[in-house]
DNA sequence: TGAAATTATGTCGGAACACGATATAATTAG
DNA sequence: CTAATTATATCGTGTTCCGACATAATTTCA
């Protein structure tokens, strides 16, 4: 009776609306992250550094896994936040074809302010991507069972 | 003790690992488009097209809500996806502003590929997203206790 | 009814960002 | 000590987004 009865097709609305929550939270950052004068990405790269353990300074490497980014992209978002003035990139002296990135003081005191108001939306609205996970979820067993 | 001692900074690397497992299945998503000739931008604008009821045709507007994009990127999108032979666009004869955009046949049969791949994909991955969330949102509590 | 406000879509220039290909320097392996 | 590997950087190109502005259709309401 259904024009598309695929297991796919029939879980779609579900998915669309797993897709729809993360985005608006995504959507939520860019406006929260430029009104404090930085991109979402530069916020993400700042809370990638500073999620190691405390000064040790990022590799272009490690950022660009954390990001999943190339490594070349990782080497421009970084350049970008240096003319920013967010970050600060020296050389390792152990390893000297490494570049290590740190926060500077102004990147570390933006990251808290935009982690402080990240963490109140999720702590708010987070059921709502945690919710259409389950549903999607559901969705799965349902779905076998009626084509089962 | 600690350096940064704000509830913001001991949550952090929780914050800093459900970013993580959202990027990462954002990559998974964009390699898995790219593959197969689309960017993953516009396999989420065929989602959102199909994931309303049969056949509506949606609106610019209702796309941009749906995408979280402003109307104009809408427009460029749905116009890109045009080209692309993803999508078509027709009048709306009720209201001659409006534009409805609905799936080609090519649209429909590369969304129930992609879908029946992402859904997969969450099927056996999203635990990582959920689980990510579940400790951020404990960290709220522990981070509250100690400081309380 | 008919001018003004609103709504819906579209156009254009500019900037951010990512990627592939390529290059260079430092380190490691054999 | 040379060859392979690793880490970062540069460059050109394409995609995508946005703000500002433009146009057309609909609605409001005097």
């Amino acid at each position: 009776m259904l024009k598309h009865c695929s297991i796919a097709m029939s879980r779609l609305p579900d998915l669309a609306e797993l897709r729809f929550q993360i985005r608006k939270f995504a959507g939520f950052s860019e406006a929260t992250c430029e009104a404090a004068g930085l991109s979402a990405q530069h916020y993400q790269l700042l809370q990638v550094i500073a999620a190691i353990s405390e000064g040790q300074g990022a590799s272009i490497s490690y950022l660009a896994e954390r990001m999943v980014l190339r490594h070349n992209s990782a080497v421009e978002l970084v350049d970008r936040a240096v003319r920013a003035g967010l970050v600060k990139r020296t050389s390792d002296q152990d390893d000297l074809r490494r570049s290590l990135v740190r926060l500077t003081v102004q990147g570390a005191e933006l990251l808290e302010r935009l982690a402080t108001v990240h963490l109140a939306e999720l702590d708010a609205e987070g059921h709502h991507i945690v919710n259409a996970m389950q549903r999607l979820h559901a969705s799965k067993v349902s779905a076998i069972k009626e084509t089962g």
